[in-house]
DNA sequence: AATTTAAAGTGTAAAAATTACACAATAATT
DNA sequence: AATTATTGTGTAATTTTTACACTTTAAATT
């Protein structure tokens, strides 16, 4: 090389420098922490696991865990709803990621926050350990690390989430009443809505396919079942305004 | 400690063993990028800087740095906006963070991206560096790393939380007219808008006070100015339904 | 078998928001 | 004085949202 570089040519650096500037670097542990949310007893519930730090003894955490060395941040969040909930055939997202220096006790962590969506009724038997438990949304309180504020900033964007797309129907079983899908929107969102209205404003979707059936062992009039169609749902290019209430 | 634990005891980590858990575990290079958009002669632009990386000589870059030890990822985020622009009275929002294992070619390095909104007229002359660049966006091609992807995922946020607040202000100079406002919607949406309609909805929401003033050095009937009142915005309780086209 | 109970299912009218669209007013330039 | 380019303005049609009440149905009870 010249020795007669231009202040632009003096600021490249070659691929040794970047290395060892990036190897040199203080690095941080990277985890994944997935909030899960399920829905059962016309309740939304999140799935948390009891802390396994002496520290938080009693209190709740997320699921989370270490992302690997030659793992991807999804990968890695896949990987831990598999582990946990047996399933990865679901609806996961990048939600925000959490970086405050003390946010862990023992050592810089960074986490990534995942938010998931699970129909319980599909899952409910993967959940052998007991440590793990589907809480009442509104009954999350204190919890481990910075785990609430990481829950509630999942939960905010499902409510916003919620009013684009249609995703609500991955919390609930295949086959559903308009009562309970009115029922899980009433919930997520934390609103009473206008049950004319709603069915209108889902019909015109027009996503819904009449299984033909009704409910069964239910004290009055039976609903009739519906299922998702996630096919058209996918396929729809129309424009989609979201979902107003 | 009794020997006769139960499964749910065993599985309590003291801080000690915590500790060398993280510790122990393969650790990451920590990055911020800054996806820093700006407004000019009618089209949105975005501010980069040519690599510093000799494998990726010629090609653009975002706007980043690694993570300081104590440093938290907002902060760094401030910071370098900062060093490189001068100023950080602005709005900075996390967008994403991308953590693909081979994203990096030296080593593995997760980077969280930031988008901010600046205002060019304030801040050119804070621009010293001639590495640095104001590109049109529909020019931005080829990028070193994933920054193209960076980069596409933070205009699409853009795009879309410009349609649920009113933050194109802080692209406009303080005073500015509505046809620069409307403008500067049409450049982020990449649409055309009607000229009416656009201002029966900016005067209805109430938010732009009316300078008394015209714009000069217009060869044609200039237009009256506004600012925008942000503190009455940051006041306005009533719920925000975005901004529909 | 008749009655009760609880929720399902259904339509319409008013209000609000969105869209489409055209001409007169103004300042600078020629 | 005429030309040019853009500002500024209103209304009607359409679409979307909201508010609201009665009949139907199946199971459970009497």
């Amino acid at each position: 090389m010249e020795e007669t570089m231009t202040a632009a040519k003096n600021r490249i650096k070659t691929f040794k420098t970047i290395q060892s500037e990036v190897e040199s670097t203080n690095r941080v542990a990277l985890s994944v922490d997935c909030v899960i949310f399920g829905f059962d007893e016309n309740k939304l519930k999140v799935l948390l696991i009891r802390s396994d730090l002496k520290q938080y003894q009693g209190q709740w955490s997320l699921l989370g865990d270490l992302v690997e060395p030659n793992e991807g941040l999804d990968e890695a969040a896949y990987r831990i709803l598999k582990q946990r909930t047996g399933l990865n055939d679901l609806f996961l997202e990048q939600v925000h990621t959490f970086g405050e220096v003390e946010r862990h006790p023992a050592s810089r962590v960074v986490t990534v926050a995942y938010c998931s969506l699970i129909n319980i009724q599909h899952h409910k038997l993967k959940i052998l350990d007991n440590e793990l438990h589907w809480h009442d949304i509104d009954s999350v309180s204190e919890m481990a690390f910075d785990h609430k504020e990481i829950f509630d900033t999942s939960y905010s964007q499902l409510q916003k989430r919620v009013r684009e797309h249609p995703l609500g129907f991955s919390l609930l079983p295949n086959k559903f009443s308009l009562r309970e899908l009115q029922n899980l929107y009433e919930a997520i969102l934390n609103i009473k809505l206008d049950r004319r209205n709603f069915r209108k404003k889902f019909f015109a979707m027009d996503f819904l396919i009449d299984m033909d059936e009704v409910e069964t062992d239910v004290p009055h009039r039976p609903g009739r079942l519906y299922r998702f169609d996630y096919a058209k749902y996918e396929k729809s290019t129309k424009k989609w305004n979201g979902i107003a209430f």
